[in-house]
DNA sequence: ATGTTATGAGACATAATGTCTCATAACATA
DNA sequence: TATGTTATGAGACATTATGTCTCATAACAT
């Protein structure tokens, strides 16, 4: 991660590219993102582009590059709030905008092994929130500890991408209700 | 639904462009799939590329087209069975080489209306099966009339989905067969 | 055998792409 | 303030891609 952007100039570069992107993944999605026209939104020189980012993939990731950062968590001691928690956060992030610039990712991480890598760290990310929910919930004895965390994940937040990704409407309140019941009331019934 | 491709020599060109639009997408994903380059892969002439295919995105639906036929499909007269072949079938479909089809499609369908349709459509069909397994169990009284079907098929097939397309490894025998039995005891369970 | 039509080859103008060079202005430092 | 450094923008340039033509030909239907 490269902290030494002191210079004014690049620092402007850099933001002014990165929310061109944006602009244009969500607007037309990253079809319309080529170094020209990111040039033309962020009214920059063509040239300033291809040098800082050679390909157009490098766009991508670099709108993408500070969605990567984990956020703070702390266990509130109880799995019911602590999924709660997890799970209205995934589902807000399923109404937002942010969305977009994944289903790009996701779009081309299947042919690109560079944005499969992303692909695999943004999910990591964004569950890890759900899945240090489950470990705490392990250590405290609430879970078993046979548990398979990633298919368990996948089980609680398939569900919210499908309907936002495929069905294409964000899940709302109690769709995501719905899931955490079935899943706190399959945890009982197994203890 | 065009039946009168009688013509031999448009046949032939609908199915070698066909077979091409596959070959790139899974090979290289949509990007790769330029009039030119389906052109080149099939053997035939530019200009008739863009004779029947004006827009690169008709290339994808002529792919596609003929994915759309939904299955015949008839009650074992038992939810459990029903189900457990549905899954195991949309299972089956998450190996095979029709996701990266799929994934192209997700990936423009997001601003594409025209492809939104078709991916409405073909998850319509895909999740056919599903729906009509629950209905008919609705109708014998094994499942409360009050259930969201759309909600309960994002809950079931969601998370193949999110196996295949996010954490980019199909869903196994175990995790499909823990999604069965989960969901089989929450109807019990509520009866 | 004859008229019809889809095709392939290629010409053509236009636009996009990627790589340069170079003058300039914003920068850091003394 | 003065001075050397460097990122930038403007544009030239060759190359390639795109979309639209025309036309001779061969595969078609009858």
């Amino acid at each position: 991660m490269p902290l030494d952007d002191v210079d004014p100039r690049v620092a402007h570069t850099h933001q002014t590219v990165r929310e061109a992107v944006r602009a244009l993944v969500q607007r037309a999605g990253f079809e319309a993102v080529s170094h020209q026209a990111v040039a033309a939104e962020a009214g920059i020189g063509r040239a300033t582009v291809y040098r800082h980012w050679p390909k157009r993939t490098d766009l991508l990731l670099h709108a993408l590059a500070d969605v990567e950062t984990p956020h703070a968590w702390h266990s509130s001691g109880d799995l019911a709030t602590d999924l709660e928690r997890e799970l209205r956060r995934l589902q807000r992030t399923m109404s937002s905008p942010l969305v977009s610039e994944l289903i790009a990712l996701i779009g081309r991480a299947e042919w690109d092994p560079e944005l499969r890598e992303t692909q695999t760290e943004l999910l990591a990310t964004g569950t890890s929130g759900l899945r240090r929910s489950l470990e705490s919930a392990i250590d405290r004895g609430e879970l078993s500890p046979h548990h398979d965390l990633d298919a368990t994940i996948a089980r609680l937040a398939g569900p919210l991408f499908y309907r936002r990704v495929l069905a294409r409407s964000p899940p709302d309140d109690t769709f995501v209700t719905t899931i955490i019941t079935a899943y706190l009331d399959e945890v009982i019934a197994s203890s």
